[in-house]
DNA sequence: GTCCAGGGCCTAC
DNA sequence: GTAGGCCATGGA
């Protein structure tokens, strides 16, 4: 078994399944299979509605607290601007200022509209596109896409359409350089497939794991150099 | 008051 | 090609 894979459990072990994305009601029951780590207690977005809701969620996140994006796309329900067309038609003020909690609400008004007219034909036909064509190819086009950098073209296709795509963010780079896993100047997909060839193919676990890696840093690992008693430490210590 | 959050774009060198 | 500036609110 992989060293990251092995820290996978251990942080899953220690934080329990983060359940990010509480789109749908999920599962809560705990323990590990026969795979050799334990199952994701993660439900899935399934309607167009609900894929399109975290793709708004992956963009209003960007450098910013989730507890601050919550409150944006509670603004958004209430204004019924969860749909492309809805934020398409929308004032660019009347979108803004119900994002206005997320940060840097101008920005991401714009690039809410511009993502809008992206997905709009792709919304339409219940994404069947992003579900079924190739991960890479999807992930190219969706690079092209002003807004949409790395990390959140990684997070649209894990989270929205549950495709095997590692989401690789400041944390992670962090704490797996911490331990020599990673180096700290590493390219994002180099990073991105270093996890990916370490780790089963496995989308369920791909979600989980980089919940955990945020949750375990907002814990432990934001700014001090070392962390007293940090899992991932223990699990590297031979290798340090 | 200061720091930072589930980044990405643009500009200057 | 890459370092630096910019976007901005809200909680700790």
């Amino acid at each position: 078994m992989s060293d990251v894979l092995k820290i996978y459990n251990v942080l899953l072990q220690k934080y329990g399944s983060q359940g990010w994305w509480p789109i749908v009601s999920r599962a809560n029951s705990e323990g590990f299979d026969n795979k050799g780590y334990a199952p994701s207690q993660y439900d899935h977005p399934s309607t167009a509605k609900e894929r399109f809701e975290v793709i708004i969620g992956s963009m209003l996140t960007q450098n910013t607290a989730w507890t601050n994006v919550e409150k944006a796309l509670e603004e958004l329900h209430q204004k019924n601007l969860i749909t492309p067309s809805s934020i398409i038609k929308a004032d660019h003020d009347v979108l803004s200022s119900a994002i206005r909690s997320a940060g840097y609400f101008n920005q991401k008004a714009k690039r809410l509209k511009i993502v809008s007219e992206y997905f709009r034909e792709e919304h339409s036909d219940d994404y069947k596109r992003f579900l079924t064509s190739d991960i890479h190819t999807l992930r190219s086009e969706l690079l092209t896409v002003n807004g949409i950098g790395p990390e959140t073209a990684d997070s649209i296709l894990l989270y929205a359409f549950h495709r095997a795509s590692f989401v690789v963010d400041a944390y992670t780079r962090r704490i797996f350089s911490r331990v020599g896993l990673v180096k700290k100047d590493q390219d994002y997909n180099q990073i991105k497939l270093f996890f990916e060839s370490s780790l089963p193919k496995d989308t369920s676990l791909f979600k989980e794991y980089h919940a955990l890696i945020v949750e375990h840093a907002k814990r432990h690992c934001k700014t001090k150099p070392v962390c007293e008693g940090c899992p991932v430490e223990k699990v590297c210590k031979k290798r340090i």
